[in-house]
DNA sequence: CTTGATGCAAATGGTTTGCATGTTT
DNA sequence: AAACATGCAAACCATTTGCATCAAG
């Protein structure tokens, strides 16, 4: 279970190392990502946890602020398929496998993507960031479910 | 060049062969599909061709159409990371990596993700479809253009 | 005090939907 | 004729933006 690679503190200190302001949102924003399960989140769901403890803190200022925190270099905006974009700590990298079928999400680790992004700088001299990748398809149980015939004999 | 793996009056038939209806907006989708640079358009853009030629069909029925040519295998649905969706042929399967920069595409090899689909079905059981996937990042002439000091020595 | 962040409301872009009507079979 | 696809307008969702106000430095 990859833990937080970095704390609230540290995090605020390197936005005023870089003469970024610490607001109560942007406080806010980051400790929710810190204890949230999977340490990623949509805007949506960061606002409605955000909300419990500061229900002033609007929707368009979690994304400005998420904005914000990922061009500053401490999240990662990731786009899931369908579904709203989340938010993750740059230092935790990860990907996603999301299930089409239940949505269940299977984290994989970071090199996952690797092979991929080598052959593409080799052969197209491409640089990809597949930091912003989701993967779908279909979870064991439910590619078990959807095909019980194929897997006989 | 990929040519387009099937014909139209295949695509048609094989709509016909299964009890579905040939209606001058399938057949519309189709054809500007069949003969548009890279077999890869929007929705928008699609129906932006489409009215050259047929004023009449609204942007809701293309949405709808490309929705129904998915649901039927004729079509693969592209998850551009921001943008628009985008739809080709699944028949004619391939990967497009998108600069963030500058916006252009490079067409990648649909066995691009295989390293990642297997280690997805080997470690995780997870039947991925990659088929969605855009990659992002920045293109050979962006790469070079944003980092010019890394190219020295 | 000055710059920049925030609340709110309203606009945006992409996509979906309800319903009456027109078209395919 | 029956079933289904379409046009249109309106709804929807995620996200962005203008502007007056407020807070961090």
């Amino acid at each position: 279970m990859p833990a937080p690679a970095v704390s609230l503190d540290e995090l605020l200190d390197q936005l005023r190392q870089h003469g970024e302001r610490v607001t109560v949102a942007r406080r806010a924003v980051l400790e929710e990502l810190l204890d949230a399960p999977g340490s990623h989140l949509a805007a949506d769901a960061l606002a409605d946890r955000i909300h419990d403890r500061h229900p002033d803190i609007h929707l368009s200022t979690v994304y400005r602020t998420v904005e914000f925190l990922t061009h500053a270099g401490i999240l990662t905006e990731v786009h899931v398929g369908h579904g709203p974009n989340s938010y993750h700590f740059a230092a935790d990298s990860h990907h996603h496998a999301v299930c089409d079928t239940c949505g269940a999400e299977v984290e994989v680790p970071s090199d996952l993507f690797e092979p991929v992004t080598d052959r593409l700088r080799r052969d197209y001299g491409f640089a990809a960031d597949p930091s912003h990748l989701t993967i779908t398809g279909r979870c064991a149980a439910c590619a078990a479910a959807a095909e019980p015939a194929a897997a006989s004999s």
